[in-house]
DNA sequence: TTGACGGCTTGATTCCGGTCAAGCTCATTG
DNA sequence: CAATGAGCTTGACCGGAATCAAGCCGTCAA
C-alpha cells in the first residue's frame, strides 16, 4: 500500500503541483516538466526535527521542500553554529554543495516537512539536453546569490528593530506568494533560530518582539505575528537612515 | 588598427591566459576552451573610477576580471550604498543581474583595470551544447553562494578586530592563489570602502587596523599591508570565541 | 607657495545590544 | 497531579563600536 502510494505520487508531481511557478519547473515547457518529474523523488513527510542531509555528508542530490519549513545551518570554523536560511515551500535547497564534493550545511525540518529529492547527477544530464531546465537553475542560484547580498546589508547596516521588521516583512511576502494570509502567520521557527539569523542574542529578540508591538505595528502571541501597519512596518525597515552608519 | 588589435587580442584569449583555472575556463577540455574563447570579448583596461556596468543598466554580459581589482556595490532600498564585494583577476562578476533584466549592482575598477566581457545570450547558447561549460558555471555561482554565507556569518558574529583580521588573510590567500606573496600586498580599496564592506565605519576601520598592529599581527603603512604573525592572525579570526554571543 | 579637498587619525562621549542572573510559561512525562 | 526542562521574558549592568568633533597628511590646482 505504502508502495502504490509512493508510486502514484511519483507519477503525478510538477504538472500538477501547486508550487510549480515558485519551484524548478517554473518557465519551463510542458514536455521538460514532464521530464523533470520523472527524476525528481517525492520523500515522505518527516517531523520537526529530522535532518534532511547533514554537513560534511556526500553531495548526491538537491532538495525542493514542498511542505512544512526548512532551516539551514552550517558550523562556523570557530565551533559556533549560524543558521543560514529559512525555506518555505517551492525553494531549493542544497544548491551551496555543487561546489564541492560534501554538503557544507545541514538542513533540518522547523516542523513537520517534505521535500522532493533531485538527484544532482540526473539532474546535470537532464539539464545538458534540456536548455531551459538550465536556464531556470541559473536564474534559482542568481537570485539566491541577490538575496544573500541584501542579507548582508541587513545584518551590517540595521538596528535590531529593523532587522526584525525585514524578516517580518519577507515571511509576510513569501507567505502571501503561496496563497496563505500576507497579514497573520504563523512563524516555524524559535525566536533563538531567528536571532541566530539575525545575529541577535534571545534577549534582544524577546525586547524588539515587543518594542514593535508597543510601537503598534504588529501584534505577537507567541509563534502567530500579525502584521497590524504595514506601512509603517515598510517605513521602519526601508526608511531612510539605518540605526548607524551610512548617510549620503 | 583598433580593430586589428581588438581581434588578435581575442584571438589569443583564454587557452593561454594565466588565470585560467581561475576562471570561467576551469575544468574545461581544450575544445570547449576554444568555443568559450570565440564568445569572450577582451576589454582594454580602463582607469579608477570607472564604471564596468552600472545599476539599473539593461542586463546584456557578466564580466570577468583580468587586470587590477574591481569593486561591486548595490544601492538599497533605504538609500545608501553597500559594497558587496572587492573582485580579483579571474573572478566573475554580473552573476546576480541572471534573475532579472537588469543589473541590481555596479561595478567600478578600484585601479586600472581591464575585464573580459562575455555576453550572456552567446554563454547561455554555447553552455547549452557544452555541458562543462554549463557545469563550470554553476559551481562558481555555488562558490560564490558558500562565500557570500560566510560573509553573513563573519559580519554578524566577530568583532571588528577579527572581521579586519578574516579579511586580510582572505586578501593573503587570494594574492597567494595568483602567484603573489601571501606576506605583503597593497589593498586595492581605501579604508572607506573597507569599513563599508566589513559594516564598520572609518574611525573604527582606523583604530582596528592600529590594533593589529599593536599586537605586532601585522605592519601597516598606508595600503601597504604585511602579515607578521599568520598563526596569530588565524587565532584571531577562527578562534574558538566571537566578540559576542554564540556558546555550545 | 597657497589653498582646498579627500582620506585618514585621534579623542571624548553616547548608546545599542550583549552579558549575567532570575523568574516565568507551558508542554511533556512519570 | 507534580515535576522537569526548554523556550521565552524581564531587569541591571557593561562594553564595543557609532557618533560627534577636531586635526593631520598628501595630492592636486591655481
Amino acid at each position: 500500500m505504502t508502495r502504490i502510494a509512493t508510486l502514484s505520487e511519483t507519477r503525478d508531481n510538477c504538472h500538477n503541483c501547486r508550487l510549480r511557478t515558485l519551484c524548478l519547473p517554473d518557465n519551463l515547457p510542458v514536455e521538460d516538466v514532464g521530464r523533470l518529474a520523472g527524476i525528481v523523488q517525492r520523500r515522505k513527510p518527516v517531523s520537526r526535527g529530522t535532518l534532511l542531509f547533514q554537513a560534511g555528508q556526500r553531495f548526491n542530490s538537491i532538495y525542493a521542500v514542498r511542505t512544512g519549513a526548512v532551516k539551514t545551518t552550517t558550523l562556523m570554523a570557530n565551533g559556533d553554529e549560524h543558521i543560514s536560511g529559512f525555506h518555505l515551500p517551492g525553494e531549493v535547497i542544497g544548491l551551496d554543495a555543487i561546489v564541492s564534493r560534501d554538503h557544507p550545511s545541514t538542513a533540518v525540518a522547523l516542523e513537520t516537512a517534505s521535500v522532493c529529492e533531485i538527484p544532482y547527477a540526473e539532474l546535470e544530464n537532464l539539464s545538458d539536453r534540456t536548455p531551459a531546465l538550465q536556464h531556470q537553475l541559473m536564474r534559482i542560484m542568481s537570485r539566491e546569490l541577490l538575496a544573500e547580498q541584501s542579507t548582508n546589508h541587513l545584518l551590517t547596516r540595521r538596528s535590531a528593530e529593523q532587522r526584525l521588521a525585514v524578516v517580518l516583512l519577507t515571511f509576510s511576502e513569501r507567505f502571501a506568494s503561496r496563497g496563505l494570509s500576507a497579514q497573520r502567520f504563523r512563524l516555524p521557527m524559535s525566536r533563538l533560530d531567528l536571532g541566530n539569523y539575525l545575529g541577535l542574542v534571545p534577549e534582544t529578540m524577546s525586547r524588539t518582539f515587543r518594542r514593535l508591538e508597543e510601537q503598534g505595528l504588529v501584534s505577537i502571541a507567541g509563534k502567530e505575528v500579525e502584521i497590524v501597519d504595514i506601512c509603517a512596518m515598510q517605513g521602519l525597515a526601508f526608511g531612510a537612515q539605518g540605526a548607524q552608519a551610512a548617510r549620503a
